[in-house]
DNA sequence: TCATTAAAGTTAT
DNA sequence: ATAACTTTAATGA
């Protein structure tokens, strides 16, 4: 959790529902809200020239969203999509800002938050920079597993499609699926019923 | 080596 | 049923 749920209630903010595909923003429109997940998930995303998309992060309960935009005069250089059905907290940018300015304490707590996304979009940037697809896919697994505490081998089932980890780690979804079926004979992974244990 | 295209099988809604 | 996902194979950069 970012910021306490009744601190922000108390400073105004407002609930929003959006369904599956719905856009919470999009690129290029200006920053005028705090937004914070109350349930469901949400993903943030760009798509090239071509239309192919590359999923930035995947967001859930308790995350911000777009924050890291909101403490510069830029618009988003990406979309926030809702994934699953989602209720989103929403409080207004300048009361947003009056409550950091009166308690350290919510400024250390979006400071935290934003280190951890920062250090998540660099050790995906270094994975994904001239990288072959099997270390972009295991450098995934391995962040998205550094967070359950069992680090025994194919303890942990990955929560994503292979499609979705194909658009995490700009591959298409046959390099994506080739790549883990050439992990599994490599015993980097298993896989059952189509789910990934690593 | 990997992306792209096409085609078909599988799962979820 | 229909859409979304998974898989395989062929082709080309």
């Amino acid at each position: 959790m970012v910021i306490d749920e009744n601190i922000l209630f108390s400073a105004g903010a407002e609930i929003k529902e959006y369904n599956p595909t719905e856009n919470i923003f999009c690129e290029g429109d200006n920053p005028h809200y705090y937004y914070q997940i109350i349930t469901g998930e949400v993903k943030l995303n760009n798509y090239n020239e071509e239309g192919k998309e590359f999923i930035q992060n995947f967001l859930s309960a308790g995350q911000s969203c777009g924050e890291s935009i909101l403490f510069i005069d830029k618009p988003y250089p990406m979309n926030a999509e809702a994934v699953t059905d989602c209720s989103i907290l929403r409080l207004h940018k300048s009361t947003f800002f009056n409550l950091l300015n009166k308690s350290p304490k919510l400024c250390m707590e979006v400071s935290s938050f934003l280190s951890q996304r920062l250090y998540y979009k660099f050790i995906m940037m270094m994975n994904i920079s001239s990288q072959s697809p099997s270390t972009r896919l295991k450098g995934l697994m391995d962040y998205l597993k550094s967070f359950q505490d069992d680090e025994s081998p194919y303890s942990f089932m990955i929560p994503l499609t292979r499609q979705q980890m194909a658009s995490l780690t700009g591959l298409c979804v046959e390099t994506a699926i080739r790549t883990i079926k050439h992990m599994e004979k490599d015993k980097i992974l298993k896989i059952e019923n189509r789910k990934i244990l690593y």
